[in-house]
DNA sequence: AATACGATCAACCGCATTCGT
DNA sequence: CACGAATGCGGTTGATCGTAT
């Protein structure tokens, strides 16, 4: 159970490793295999613990590692796989071949989080962040408007930002409880069945009032009928424009979040992917418009054109939700054709 | 040319888990 | 089963390099 106490010995040499003791841990590797690590140094007549040459061995010297920039590709899967795994770096590396895992934390932790914060996404969970703070340099560089100046005043321009920021806060929330289920419970037979979720995004809906043409939904779907074509697309189409943030959906496009209601007081939220590209691309993260964050062109798309959801005003009999098309609409092939997958999943 | 600063990545540290007796 | 040793893993550090001032 206790600490190895190889580090704590002394007189052994730390830091950087010369050639000359690459050449022999090397050389004594090939020949003999590593064995223990702990004898190991000795027998091979180096002069550093067996943690170190261990570390030296599998992050350096290993033949089969693969060096050079990380591809487009790799970049991806890397993605993909943080997405559901989190920073399992050791899990993540057995994906990406010749690649260990202390590559890939610091490729993480210097290139692709930084990407994702700069982009208004929670490097840990992949999606939006609600807190203000994430939209501020968006809010300041609003606030910075020569229009805005000259038109209002600082504190008609403090309660409008204040305004954009709780529907920011309201959008981002509604995504939240519509979206797929969790990466930790990918089990999608069950489905989005929550009744409270489903209330909740419907009341957020309606919160959501900068309706268009007066179109404001009930605030009760059990006392008054919700019209065949409602206009929670509108809504959040005007929620949308209303938000210059880059990282909102973009409505005109295929991908594009369409909301509607039928008379059976049911919202259907369809291609309910997002922020995630769709279409011509492939959504790893449902949350990511991993579009913008790779310059090369995606992989092939895996989910469907209909992803489903739908929610009901709270019944019993029309509380379903649906994805069509399976699992395979919400995760990557990549991990569906992968056993670990399955073991988490 | 000198200095400051930021990015990168190899290596270390210490805790957790697995293995062997 | 209990214990200690060995190994694995993830977070952090610090040396080095490139770029900006």
């Amino acid at each position: 159970m206790g600490r190895s106490p190889c580090c704590d010995e002394t007189g052994l040499k730390k830091g950087p490793w010369t050639a000359e003791e690459d050449e022999k841990l090397t050389k004594y590797i090939q020949k003999h295999g590593h064995g223990s690590w702990r004898a190991l140094p000795k027998l091979a007549g180096l002069n550093r613990c067996g943690k170190s040459c261990r570390l030296r061995w599998t992050n350096y010297l290993r033949p089969d590692i693969k060096r050079g920039k990380f591809s487009p590709e790799e970049e991806q899967t890397i993605l993909n796989l943080h997405s559901v795994l989190g920073n399992k770096w050791s899990t993540i590396a057995t994906h990406l071949p010749g690649r260990t895992d202390n590559e890939i934390k610091n490729f993480w932790n210097t290139h692709l989080k930084k990407k994702l914060i700069q982009m208004g996404f929670d490097p840990m969970t992949h999606r939006p962040r609600t807190d203000i703070f994430s939209s501020l340099p968006h809010l300041i560089a609003l606030a910075n408007l020569k229009e805005l100046m000259e038109q209002n005043s600082w504190e008609k321009q403090a309660v409008r930002l204040q305004t954009e920021a709780a529907q920011i806060a309201k959008l981002q929330y509604l995504q939240y409880l519509l979206q797929p289920p969790a990466a930790s419970m990918p089990s999608l037979s069950n489905s989005l069945s929550a009744t409270i979720p489903d209330m909740e995004a419907y009341n957020l809906l309606n919160s959501l009032s900068v309706v268009k043409d007066s179109q404001v939904l009930s605030t009760n779907p059990m006392e008054t009928p919700i019209p065949s074509s409602i206009m929670a697309t509108n809504t959040l189409q005007a929620v949308h424009e209303s938000i210059p943030f880059s990282h909102l959906p973009d409505l005109e496009s295929p991908c594009s979040f369409q909301t509607s209601m039928n008379k059976d007081h049911m919202v259907q939220a369809s291609n309910l992917t997002m922020l995630c590209s769709q279409g011509e691309n492939s959504p790893t993260s449902p949350w990511l418009p991993h579009s913008s964050l790779s310059p090369s062109p995606p992989p092939p798309p895996v989910i469907p054109p209909m992803t489903e959801v739908s929610i009901t005003n709270g019944g019993d009999a029309c509380s379903t939700s649906s994805y069509e098309g399976g699992p395979s609409s919400i995760w990557p092939e990549l991990l569906l054709d992968d056993p670990l997958f399955h073991e988490i999943a």
